[in-house]
DNA sequence: GTTTCGCCTTAACCTGTGTTAATAAGTGGG
DNA sequence: CCCACTTATTAACACAGGTTAAGGCGAAAC
């Protein structure tokens, strides 16, 4: 079975079938969540992992007079958080930004997966990495970068991420997000990343029409963002792998 | 033996004795790096992680044109990263900021530790996943708080995770970071950073003098700060830590 | 004690981004 | 097809923070 979260670590760690159907049957029964609702709340005790299989969310964090800043998206194949276990209160909220499709996954379960296979216990805490270095990625664009690189990290860190999921075609991907949104992940305000967005497309780099976007040109978009790199997926070395595999 | 990563983990898992002595011996020779020396570069391909056991340092990313991030301070007890095996490619530079004494920890070594205790394998989890609630409200520092609050935010920071490892009394602590450091981690020029640092001193919240920094208010500050709160140590759960040791 | 050097502070001015507000362009309902 | 409603764009103005440059001040060097 071809889940996201499947399709994701599979590019990472050489799975055998019966971790495959492990890892596909991996979660309580899917759930749905309609868009524009909460799913974790900031602050509340949290019992379970959530498991994305289809629909968009964002992990965010509101100060008191509202100033809100999206710490991250939350796309189909994510685990958000697989160490509810060890931290069992979220300092986040996780909203829908279209209708959700989700499983539970308590915190039993993966730490039977992990024994079970040392595979999967790879591929789960190379997941977890991967989500660690594109935070500080994002913390790098946000603190030194002007609103013109940093709306370009951000459309080229959700291209790659979709295309790793099966999500995104080689120049073009749809995403459902409102400039408000991305304005939030930003950290810009809305008026100016609407200026910085058409700038792009003035520019011949990105080009937005209804929720599809297009990059224009690749390779100057990713001279512009930098530390795009930190974004690729690449195969665990051979010794680790059979180390994984003794 | 209490080695600053003994004392923050046992904060939160309960260790057996054969646990503490299995972390306290964690690590190859102990080695000195001076000051003001690269320890990781970015790009490089990584062999090993970083067990820091006395001095400062940070991890931060520099873009082509000069402008730099501080992502994070390494500190006494962090590990940095102990998931070199599953991201071989380092995404960022470890810089000193004071003379430095570590060892190296292959990889092999935190495979084997957390295979032989689970409590480990959840005191080494927790810590990643406590370092990545840190980088996130860093982000949302960085992103969504001006100057005055940021930098509140950031002392507080290095205060909550020095007292931690012992290293700072109920309100006052030794930071031997310049300005420049600060700046860089604040995402601002260090020119402003001066500007800030002394109306945080007028106001009375936060006082420096030297490399010796004093919380005035700690009531005032926290709430300035907001999402301090993410920083707490907390025990781990009966319910896990019984299962740790089934 | 004087010099030198690195680091911090202050001031004056400049610029990128925020704010407010008005307009346009979609979008769904009847 | 029109209306109401949301979401994007543009313009005018304001301000936080950046830049440049000139002092101040303590610590080490001589």
């Amino acid at each position: 079975m071809l889940t996201p979260l499947v399709l994701k670590l599979a590019r990472i760690v050489d799975l055998t079938a019966a971790d495959l159907a492990a890892l596909a049957g991996l979660g309580g029964a899917p759930r749905r969540c309609p868009a524009g609702r909460s799913l974790v709340e900031a602050g509340r005790r949290m019992s379970a992992a959530v498991l994305v299989h289809s629909g968009w969310g964002v992990r965010h964090r509101t100060l008191n007079d509202g100033r809100r800043l999206v710490m991250d998206f939350v796309l189909p194949g994510d685990i958000c958080d697989p160490d509810v276990f060890v931290t069992p209160r979220a300092d986040f909220s996780i909203q829908t930004l279209t209708d959700l499709s989700y499983s539970l996954v308590k915190p039993e379960e993966v730490l039977d997966l992990i024994q079970r296979s040392p595979r999967i216990g790879a591929a789960l805490w190379w997941a977890e990495a991967h989500e660690e270095a594109i935070t500080r990625a994002h913390l790098v664009a946000v603190g030194r970068m002007n609103a013109f690189e940093r709306v370009a990290y951000l459309v080229w860190e959700l291209w790659a991420r979709l295309r790793a999921v099966n999500l995104a075609s080689a120049d073009s991907f749809d995403m459902p997000v409102g400039q408000d949104v991305l304005a939030d992940a930003a950290g810009l305000s809305y008026v100016h990343l609407s200026r910085t967005l058409r700038r792009l497309d003035r520019e011949g780099l990105i080009r937005r029409s209804h929720h599809t976007w297009r990059i224009l040109d690749a390779a100057r978009v990713r001279d512009l963002v930098q530390i795009g790199d930190a974004l690729h997926l690449a195969p665990l070395p051979p010794r680790i792998q059979q180390r994984l595999n003794r």
